[in-house]
DNA sequence: GTGAAAGCGCTAACAG
DNA sequence: CTGTTAGCGCTTTCAC
C-alpha cells in the first residue's frame, strides 16, 4: 500500500547510483545511453513514479501550483473566469488549486494562508471586502499575488478589473437618452466592491444629467433572481413606477426579466454581466458586457509574469465594457434574429 | 526573498528544541504553557509559516489534496459538479486541484499521472472514452479513484452516474404518450458514454412501442447550441418533419429552442440536463433532470470514505432522473412580448 | 560522465 | 514533559 518504489530502489535495481537515476528522471543528457536505458527499464518494471513533492522540497521551490480563490464557485461569472485561469496555467505546466471564499473575509484568509503553507507559486484572488495586509509577509517571501475582478486593500499587487463605474455610467446614459426618468436599480450587497462602483457610476450619470436617485427605486440586497423578482414587483406596484431598470449583475437581470414576464409587461432593462443563455431571454435586454475570459486570462498571465521574475511596478488594469443587445425580440416587430 | 524562517529558526530564537516547536505547531497539548508561549511569540516575530509540503513528505502521506478532472470546465454541468466537490472537500479540510481533459484521453492521462506525482490523496475523474488501467498501479499504491458522470473502463473503482438510459426512456415515453411519432434526436458525439446511453434508452423505448428510429431524425454531432440550430433547421425542412425533439444535453436544448423561436414555430421539446436559466426559455420544455450537486457530492463523499479506509466492494451508484417542466408558458395568447 | 555525502523542512522514534 | 537522532524522497554540492 505505501511501498512506492523510490529512486533508491530504481538505482539498486539498475545497479547505478541514485544520482544517475535522478539525472535520467530529469532528462539530463550527459548520461551514458546504456545506463539511461537500464534506468528506464528499471523504472518501468518497478513502476516508478517520481515524487514531485519531495523534489520541490529540496529545490526549495516551485510546486508548479497556483491557488485561485474566487467568491462563489456556483456563479457562472466566476467559473468562466476560473476556466480561463486553468487554461493559462496548463499552458505553463502549472496546476490550479481552486477554492471559494463565499464572500467571507475569514474564509478567504484561511484559504489564502493554507495555500501559502502549501507553497503555491502564486495566488489569484477575488478579494473580499477586507484588509489584505495579512498577505504581505507571504508576498515578501516570494508568493506572487494578483487580484482579479476587484482591487485588494492593504497590499501592493496587480489587479485586473472591469470598468464597473464607466459601464454603469454608459448604461444609465443609454436609458436617459431613451427618455427614461424613473430608473430602478437592483444590486447585490454594497459590501461588494463591484456593486459599490456600479451604483456610484449610475448615480454620477444621473447627477450629471440633473436627476436624483429615488431611494424607493434602489434595492441593494439582491442576491438571487428571486430577490430581484420581489424587488421588481414591489417597485412596479408604486404609484409612480419605474419605466426602466438597471440590474447590477446577471442574477438580478434574470429575476427582473422573469418578473416582467410574469406580469405580462415590459420596461427597458439594462443589466451588467453577460451570461450564456442571455440571447434566449424573452425580451430584449441591453447588457453591459466585458470579456470575462480576458479577465481571467490577464490575471493568470500577469501572475506568471511575476512568477517568472517580472519586477515592474504594480498596476491596475481596467477592462473596457460595451453595451450589447441580447434577448429575443417580440415576434410582432422582428425581421429575423439579431444577436449581440 | 527565499529565506523563510523554518522550525529551526524558531527553535533557536525561542531557545527550545526543534521538536518542541513541531509540537506547538501541531497543537500537541503536552507542552509546558510557558514554552508554548515563547514558541508562539518567536513564530510571530519571525513570521513563521509551517511548510506543509515538508510535513507531508515526512509523514509519507496525505497532502490533504484531491484532484478533480472533468471534461470541460466551461460547461455549467461540470462547474456545478465541481462546486459540490470543492464544498465537500473543504468540510474535510482538503483542497481541490481542478483540471480539464477537454474530452481527450491523452490529456486526461497526463493530468491524472501528474496529479499522482503530486501525491494527491485521491482522484475524482469524469472519464474519457478510454482504458483506465493505467491508473491501476497508482490505485494499488494508495491513491483512491472515483469516477463520476460516466463509468471508467479497465479499473476497479466506484462510479457515480445518472440513470441516463432510464431517463431517456422516460423522455421518449412522455413524447409517445403525447401522440408523437416523428421524434428528432439531437446528441453530442457517441464517443461520450452518456450520449451512447441516452441514445440507447431512446431507441429501446421506441422499439418497445413498436416504432423505428428514423436515421434522418438523428444528429449525433451536436457539440454546441449552434450545431443544434443547424440540425434542427435541417430536420424541420424535411418533407415529413419531426413533431417533437429529444435533446441529449442542455446545449442541444438551447439551440433547438432558439431555432424553433427563430422559425416562429413550436414542437414539443424534451431535453436532458437542467440549467440555471431554463425557466426563462421562451417555450415550455420538459427536462430530464437529476441532481448534479448530489452527483458531485456523492462522488466526493465516496472518495473520502475510501481515503479514510473504507474497504468495501466497489459499486456503481445510479442517480434517479425525473421529468420536470421548465420554460415560460405562453401568457394567454401570446408568444412574444406584446405591449399592453 | 558518474557517485558519495549532505541536507531541503519537517515528524517519528526513542531516550532522558 | 522535552530533546536527540534519524530519515521521508529527492537534488545539490563536489569529488572522482
Amino acid at each position: 500500500m505505501s511501498d512506492r518504489p523510490t529512486m533508491n530502489d530504481v538505482a539498486a535495481y539498475a545497479k547505478v547510483s541514485l544520482k544517475t537515476v535522478s539525472r535520467v528522471a530529469n532528462g539530463i543528457s550527459s548520461v551514458d545511453p546504456m545506463l539511461t536505458e537500464r534506468v528506464h527499464a528499471a523504472m518501468k518494471t518497478l513502476g516508478f513514479r517520481r515524487n514531485s513533492v519531495a523534489a520541490s522540497l529540496r529545490t526549495g521551490g516551485s510546486t508548479k501550483t497556483i491557488g485561485l480563490i474566487t467568491a462563489d464557485l456556483s456563479n457562472t461569472f466566476y467559473t468562466t473566469l476560473s476556466s480561463a485561469v486553468v487554461s493559462v496555467a496548463r499552458s505553463h505546466g502549472y496546476q490550479v488549486i481552486m477554492a471559494s471564499s463565499e464572500e467571507s473575509p475569514e474564509i478567504e484568509r484561511s484559504l489564502a494562508l493554507d495555500l501559502c503553507q502549501r507553497r503555491v507559486s502564486g495566488l489569484i484572488v477575488v478579494p473580499t471586502n477586507t484588509d489584505h495586509s495579512y498577505l504581505k509577509p507571504e508576498v515578501e517571501l516570494g508568493i506572487s499575488v494578483v487580484f482579479v475582478d476587484r482591487p485588494g486593500y492593504g497590499l501592493a499587487a496587480d489587479a485586473i478589473i472591469a470598468d464597473n463605474r464607466g459601464g454603469a455610467r454608459t448604461a444609465i446614459e443609454h436609458l436617459l437618452t431613451a427618455g427614461h426618468r424613473r430608473i430602478a436599480i437592483l444590486i447585490d450587497s454594497l459590501e461588494i466592491y463591484t456593486m459599490r462602483e456600479r451604483l456610484a457610476g449610475a448615480q454620477e450619470q444621473l447627477t450629471n444629467a440633473g436627476f436624483d436617485l429615488d431611494p424607493a427605486l434602489v434595492a441593494n440586497d439582491v442576491h438571487s433572481p428571486d430577490d430581484a423578482m420581489v424587488a421588481m414587483s414591489r417597485m412596479l406596484a408604486l404609484v409612480d413606477p419605474p419605466t426602466a431598470v438597471f440590474c447590477g449583475n446577471n442574477r438580478a437581470t434574470v429575476g427582473a426579466v422573469e418578473e416582467l414576464w410574469r406580469r405580462n409587461t415590459t420596461i427597458d432593462v439594462v443589466g451588467f454581466d453577460d451570461f450564456e443563455m442571455s440571447r434566449l431571454l424573452p425580451q430584449p435586454v441591453t447588457i453591459v458586457d466585458y470579456d470575462t475570459v480576458a479577465l481571467g486570462r490577464s490575471a493568470a498571465e500577469r501572475l506568471f509574469a511575476r512568477i517568472n521574475g517580472d519586477g515592474s511596478e504594480f498596476a491596475d488594469t481596467l477592462l473596457a465594457t460595451r453595451l450589447i443587445t441580447k434577448g429575443l425580440r417580440p415576434l410582432s416587430d422582428r425581421r429575423g434574429i439579431t444577436h449581440s
